[in-house]
DNA sequence: ATGTTTCCACCTAGGTGAAAACTT
DNA sequence: AAGTTTTCACCTAGGTGGAAACAT
């Protein structure tokens, strides 16, 4: 849960999924990302309660680095090693929810998600898209603004980020149990999962 | 084009796809309305022009009866005939453009498509569809409505109409020159097109 | 050697009209 | 007889990881 300083006004944004998460997390996440930009798996869920249900509110998502580092998959010990200085990330970069803004009553009674948010490596990301470094660790920060008239000079702002929700942005999955992970858990990902079993 | 009476500020809003329009509207055009509800094809689509491109616009659309006739298809004639006095619509039925509201900058630069718009014959409507009576006609219309900062009283709002995009709503095609351009034009339907003239 | 791109078969998701079953 | 509902095969649209090709 989050405080806003000037009002003391408490607003609680919950994690969807966090099973989920935590089994990936326990793994160390890695989220593809293309050209072409790449659905991030699992996708971030929230619910969010407290806000006036008779305002509105903005609601985003961006990523910050975790750390300064870049990182190289050590194939024979299973594990990420630190392999020098990460490169910088583009700035500025915002996705909003699709549809954002939302009355405070409308948003406390769905599950919002960002499920339609790509990744990319793309220099210049189009809409909809954040560019990242392959290689490098990042965690999505969600963003909650109130849309204020224009004569109202405060602005009301939340920001929260869960810790289990970071994740190594890479081109192609190293850890091969993050790989099946993915496929067992994604509708998406073809592959042998229980249903598909009767085939070769 | 449009007129608004108290600023004297003129917007224009043109149909998009015009000859297909066209070619349905000769024939008698007719929309499906389903109770999960159904696609229009064609879509209606526009370009806007015209407007103030800093400020921000709610753009929906709402459908008017366009007489108090209910219709039936004569088959050995081809032809609608008037069969009673229709029954009342649901009224104050509203589709909000799923990217409204947008900045009138952003919507010049698009066509604004309504694709998405279901039509139903549900007495309860979901949301994103719309209830209507079937063997009746109705004519979709296009609103615009300025979001104005709350003090400003004067709100600008602008209603725009086609025509050409009035339809018979109906549960199975009556005419069978519909359904053949139906098919021969939208590209969910499957059949014997052109690209699938090799099957038998 | 290591990381990226392209292509692809395989999946989910959902928009079609046809036909049969159903209703009145 | 006339209109509605259900089911279905057939489509579009697009989200997957794998493998091979490519780049550095």
């Amino acid at each position: 849960s989050v405080y806003d300083g000037s009002r003391k006004q408490e607003i609680c944004v919950e994690l969807c999924h966090c099973d989920l998460w935590n089994a990936f997390h326990r793994l160390g996440t890695e989220m593809i990302i293309t050209k072409t930009g790449r659905r991030m798996f699992p996708a971030v869920r929230v619910r969010i309660s407290g806000l006036d249900p008779h305002c509105r509110y903005r609601i985003a998502m961006d990523f910050i680095s975790v750390d300064k580092y870049k990182y190289r998959y050590v194939y024979h010990s299973s594990k990420w090693m630190v392999a020098g200085s990460g490169e910088p990330v583009i700035q500025g970069q915002t996705y909003h929810h699709p549809d954002s803004p939302m009355d405070g009553g409308y948003i406390a009674s769905q599950v919002i998600s960002f499920e339609r948010i790509k990744l990319t490596n793309h220099p210049r990301p189009r809409a909809g898209q954040i560019s990242l470094m392959s290689m490098q660790k990042f965690q999505p920060r969600i963003h909650i603004e109130k849309v204020e008239d224009a004569q109202s000079a405060v602005s009301e702002r939340y920001v929260v980020s869960f810790p289990q929700t970071s994740f190594i942005a890479v081109t192609a999955y190293q850890n091969q149990e993050i790989t099946r992970l993915k496929i067992a858990r994604n509708p998406f990902a073809k592959g042998f999962r229980e249903s598909n079993k009767h085939r070769t």
